[in-house]
DNA sequence: CAATTAATCAATCGAGTGATTAAATAACAA
DNA sequence: TTGTTATTTAATCACTCGATTGATTAATTG
């Protein structure tokens, strides 16, 4: 089976990389030092590897998400959704990329699984938990739930989508600490922009 | 000359909707109902027609920012700023998909120059405005300029990027008047969130 | 008008693609 | 050991890819 994660490790990195078309088996089949055929062996085709590579690099990060917004007694579930999903995506950085490649693509490959995941288990429970606040006075009732969320998981996606640029187009060294700054900038910039 | 401004738009819709690799040049020519010859004709390589569509497609967004976010003497510069790039993304909705696509690779085709055009008239730009706004008072000094403007970047690009869920995870309909609200959330989630 | 250039087409090249097979090897149970 | 299954390899199939050619037509020019 050291074959079959040496697959999924080098397929993960390429797709997440370059994409899923401009990356052919052979060349995710030479990054992993294995003969091509694996590929057909053990995930039946390149769709099949690509597939099962995003589930289980997903699957963690969809977990946790529901782990951290399912808490309805703890008042700073928003605070916590911010800090886990950002240090996660800052500790894994192919996942922004890969998330990102499947939401754009037209006829993505698990958009009917991923998404839905990402709906029950996060943007749809972040809605939530905002209007809680909202009811609770903590977040100005004016402010329309959904964009709120939307706000939110920009400011906590989009710095590690752009990472590859942030030093050229911003102008910042990112290097260490720059994750601990980033976050605590988001976060106080979020609670202060929707306060009463 | 109308089969090139054809395949420049057939290679626009494609390019953004799928990505470089997974689009064939026979795909394009198809589109545009041309002779595949005619890129090699008109642009040499699918190379050239993917980075003459780039160029004609992202330039004048490059500009815009650059006349936008030169206004020294207009203290609505960011106000301003926000307003015209959110508007024309909402206006172009291929613009996103591709800038962030250019973004993602890691060779990115235009990376040089695009790049290059967003951290001058861009990136480096906002955050010089952001460092005006501060020493006016406008904006609280304790706020970092580089991590602001990359805020309100996320803010601005995401949504578009994030265009095609919206529905499905955060529960929104999507249609008329839906981009005004956007526009007027996040300025004002924007400015009060960084408000002395 | 003839001569030249620009534009378009059908056809095809070699390279690389995903996929598959039959044979060889390794691992393991009896 | 022997028999059986799991794994791995080399080789190759049918196909699509980007690119290019030579021929042909349309437009422009002298």
């Amino acid at each position: 089976m050291v074959v079959r994660a040496e697959l999924l490790a080098a397929a993960r990195q390429l797709f997440a990389q370059q994409g899923y078309a401009a990356v052919s088996t052979r060349a995710v089949a030479d990054s992993a030092g294995v003969n091509p055929a694996m590929i057909h062996y053990y995930f039946g085709s390149k769709q099949g590897l690509y597939e099962a590579m995003l589930t289980d690099t997903l699957s963690p990060l969809v977990e946790r998400l529901g782990v951290i917004l399912a808490a309805d007694d703890d008042s700073a579930a928003i605070r916590n959704f911010l800090k886990l999903y950002m240090h996660t995506l800052g500790a894994n950085p192919w996942m922004p990329q890969l998330i990102l490649r499947e939401v754009i693509q037209e006829g993505g490959r698990l958009r009917g699984w991923f998404i839905q995941q990402l709906a029950s288990k996060g943007g749809g429970r972040l809605t939530q938990l905002i209007e809680r606040e909202q009811a609770a006075g903590r977040i100005r009732a004016d402010a329309d739930p959904s964009l709120t969320a939307l706000s939110l998981v920009s400011m906590a996606v989009f710095p590690f989508v752009a990472m590859p640029v942030t030093r050229e187009v911003f102008g910042m060294r990112v290097k260490e600490g720059y994750l601990e700054r980033l976050v605590a900038h988001t976060e106080r910039l979020f609670f202060e922009g929707t306060s009463p």
